[in-house]
DNA sequence: CACTGATGTAAAATAAACTTTACATTTGGA
DNA sequence: TCCAAATGTAAAGTTTATTTTACATCAGTG
């Protein structure tokens, strides 16, 4: 799962805590979600794509293979 | 987290077990995300978007004050 | 330099997704 | 009615996401 979240909080000049709080996780999930450590739920997904007004789709990507 | 699988499949007339072998998942994955006893992962939920050639937020949807 | 806010990371614990096996129920067609 | 395919469901087990606590680093600012 590759994202884009990093640089949609850039264009958004919002800090990872921000992000955390607005979704309602931990500051290291958001974290852990921007370094690939693991892919988020999809709930979790929805909500960040519609904290930044995008689809699921224009943030997160499969990768191939998988 | 609602979701329109079952009538996705309908239209593509399409088993629980074929789509279940298409995503990789078992069919009571299938089963227990369409009666809603928990939401896919966010890879889950793409690829099953993928196989209906759908945007993931055209298949599943956040409900209230989730 | 000292301080602060933002980020990276890690280990242990909990919660949630997913598998496997197995069986019951429903539904449509021969 | 009988059969088979499709669906529903359940329990136990494994894997993965997420939390909590805690600390380390880094960049900019006083």
């Amino acid at each position: 799962m590759k994202n884009n979240i990093k640089i949609q909080r850039a264009m958004h000049n919002m800090t990872q805590a921000e992000l955390a709080e607005k979704v309602q996780v931990s500051r290291q999930t958001i974290n852990a979600i921007e370094a690939e450590k693991y892919s988020p739920s999809l709930v979790l997904g929805l909500k960040i794509a519609r904290v930044f007004s995008k689809a699921v789709d224009e943030i997160f990507e499969l990768e191939e293979g998988e």
